[in-house]
DNA sequence: CAGGAACTTAAAGAATTATTAATGGTTTTT
DNA sequence: AAAAACCATTAATAATTCTTTAAGTTCCTG
């Protein structure tokens, strides 16, 4: 059988989903229940209750070395499953979330969603090319920050670079005859230095 | 705010994963509760208990459209969620369906169903190999997600390859002249990248 | 405000990347 | 064992993108 593992997608996934608890029962028929609970639990900051009715096998340390935040013996007591998952929900609302990772950048009518590698204005797709691509996103994973042309070189082209050229000149006017459309001045010229994206 | 959509993988994942219950807390602080209601409930057989203070917005019916098995309204009373819990648990566990692996993926008229490796295009089967199959799954199971061609050897093929080789352009050009019929451009290629399913 | 430096822009050839067909080798099926 | 199906590689062709060149424009500085 295969076996699962989280990958970062599905991490990505299960944060966004993010349910406020599981409840997980060890006897499910399929998967093991263990591997589920120890693939989430150093995923996810979702707390994870574990029922199960095997209570000669399961113990406190293995429970919690499976990474479960709470585990319940069948037969449990109602009030005691309540009181559990009360807490948690308690508790996990307080924790301030970590800033999910999120691969969409927003400025303007820009949006950038760098997992599809598209890049729509004001709703409607653009097409660029994958050095104008990756010029555009990194100047708007950093706005307002000046990046000047040798950095830009070295970072996007990967040269250490010798002489005068033109080519970053190039690509940032090919983005801005795609972008600029509605007169808004995305990618500003530094004078000297180099190029920066506003924050619009 | 960049949509969320379960694709098929997703809704893999979700399935291996199975909680046997979630509880879901209407005033999440970031993603709307509601539009997580409504991706997940189809999708899974999983009951889903919705815990909402909007006494004022939300009510029944808008609970049941959402696909929510049930929902209770702060403050409620802790043997009241107990007992739905417990029946959504006892209920669901008296399922005998021998766990029907949903695994069909649709997009326009492509129809994969996993299971049975099976492709259907506008209602016919279609042949294809087992490298095209898991190629097509891939992309299909993640729309618009752009992936890299040493993505897909590493992916579908297990290479660490290190080279040139269009063995990955081969193999989307047969899936192409099989599912492409209808001039529809399901895989789509990202220069300088690699390929991705559009969402159709 | 004049001169030069810095930037913009257009165009075209060069370079890179993708598509496609053909071939031969390998595996699977019969 | 033979036939069929499948797959990887190669090489020719096609498409796209990149860099360079050079002329025109803007901007800064003295």
């Amino acid at each position: 059988m295969k076996k699962y593992s989280l990958s970062m997608m599905k991490r990505r996934l299960l944060i966004s989903i993010h349910p406020d608890l599981i409840v997980l029962d060890i006897m499910l028929p399929k998967k093991n229940g263990y591997d589920v609970c120890r693939e989430l639990s150093p995923q996810l900051g979702v707390p994870i209750i574990l029922l199960t009715a095997k209570t000669d096998i399961i113990d406190k340390v293995l429970g919690l070395e499976l990474g479960a935040d709470d585990y319940l013996t069948k037969p449990f007591d109602n009030r005691e499953l309540l009181a559990r998952i009360k807490a948690h929900l308690r508790r996990s609302s307080i924790t301030i979330e970590p800033q999910k990772q999120e691969s969409l950048l927003k400025n303007g009518d820009l949006s950038i969603y760098a997992d599809e590698r598209m890049v729509m204005l004001d709703g409607k797709e653009i097409h660029l090319t994958p050095k104008e691509f990756e010029l555009l996103f990194l100047l708007a994973s950093n706005l307002e920050q000046v990046f000047p042309r040798d950095t830009l070189l070295e970072k996007i082209w990967g040269y250490d670079y010798y002489g005068d050229t033109r080519t970053v000149d190039m690509h940032v006017q090919r983005i801005r005859r795609k972008i600029d459309t509605q007169g808004n001045k995305y990618i500003q010229t530094v004078f000297g230095i180099g190029y920066k994206m506003r924050k619009l």
